[in-house]
DNA sequence: ATAATTATGGACTTACCGTTCCAGAAAGAT
DNA sequence: ATCTTTCTGGAACGGTAAGTCCATAATTAT
């Protein structure tokens, strides 16, 4: 009965994730967008709302691929082990500058805390999603509830902190490095309260 | 000779720390930034140039503030106390929101490494200096020197943490007990490998 | 008092922002 | 093949950005 949309809107999407990631919201202006999506300022609107409808898709896009990494590797692997791969895969990975644009979220906490409190809040919620994903990593590692919740903090304090060195273009051996530490503290402090679990 | 100038350029520069600090540089309006000074637009342009060196000039201003503030506390106090006080004054000071603006120079980082890379270099250069100052102390309380630099980067990483989670009006207590982890972690570490220093 | 010099207020310029709108192209249903 | 519906490209809009410029006000030296 009528024409069909001529684009993929995942595909579209993907390409917007990428350009906030990298940019943050104010600086991608609406023609960066339409380049790299490949589409008109009609079919933009039509199919998004708005600039900031379009943000809060991409945030929720990457949010959820943020947790279906930690996701998978929590069923593949030893919990500990878990998430170490995944602060090793976020910052180790590629020494590739163009993919060291930190993590979407906290770029978004930062850049938009004084400025839409709406992103910030949803940035934010969905970063506690991760955090509760880490406490649960945690217990399985052993640990008790309350030290659980405590480690687990600790962890996207960590967690945090690695995505603003990553976004200086600190070295890849000194950002594993960090994260080690981090990881030996962890460790330690919950084989020490549970010699039992020495095997994490 | 000749009129001399009306403002306290001391003064509005602060004003204009305060402005860039909450809300960063893009989001800051030359008309926000002629507001909150109280100057117009040609002593403005006269005094500074223009905005991108009022922020630089702004970024200098906020670093050495910040490098005092620990350095003071290094002068008074044993040195792991200090660098405790640093973060403790940073983060649980007060509970006014209006104050929780994390750090000028992580929020710099953030949000122009992909706009404007010199702003982002140099606002990476001085938390680089803060993590040497770090590292003194560090050192200070008896690490050897390959823990200290070891312990140095994973405070700044704590530290740059802290800041993206202050944004997000954390609870004081929780914000405080995180640090206390952090600390604990150190702590005992080089306690552990030093048992001469179990007093920091 | 007057001349010389410099700061100041505010209008102006240029450029880009996000968004709206409309004419026309493309596709399915009959 | 035609009609209807929906999508598409691009022009246009109002608003605001940073930065420039000039007439005027204010101050000091003579």
């Amino acid at each position: 009965m009528s024409r069909p949309v001529e684009f993929d809107r995942d595909q579209a999407v993907q390409k917007a994730v990428h350009l906030f990631w990298q940019r943050g919201y104010q600086a991608t202006s609406l023609t960066d967008l339409l380049d790299a999506m490949g589409l008109s300022r009609s079919s933009f609107y039509a199919a998004f709302g708005d600039k900031r409808g379009l943000f809060v898709e991409c945030l929720n896009v990457f949010a959820s691929r943020n947790q279906a990494l930690l996701q998978r590797a929590r069923d593949r692997k030893p919990p500990m082990a878990a998430l170490r791969s995944y602060f090793e895969r976020n910052f180790g990975q590629t020494s590739d500058p163009d993919l060291h644009f930190g993590c979407m979220l906290v770029n978004t906490v930062i850049e938009l805390a004084a400025i839409d409190q709406g992103l910030c809040d949803l940035a934010g919620q969905h970063l506690k999603t991760v955090q509760d994903l880490f406490e649960a990593c945690l217990g399985d590692a052993g640990a008790e509830p309350d030290e659980a919740k405590q480690a687990a903090a600790f962890l996207m304090m960590v967690n945090e902190g690695a995505r603003v060195s990553d976004r200086q273009r600190i070295s890849i051996p000194d950002q594993l490095a960090r994260i080690n530490t981090a990881f030996g503290y962890v460790e330690s402090s919950i084989a020490n309260r549970n010699p039992a679990n020495a095997q994490l």
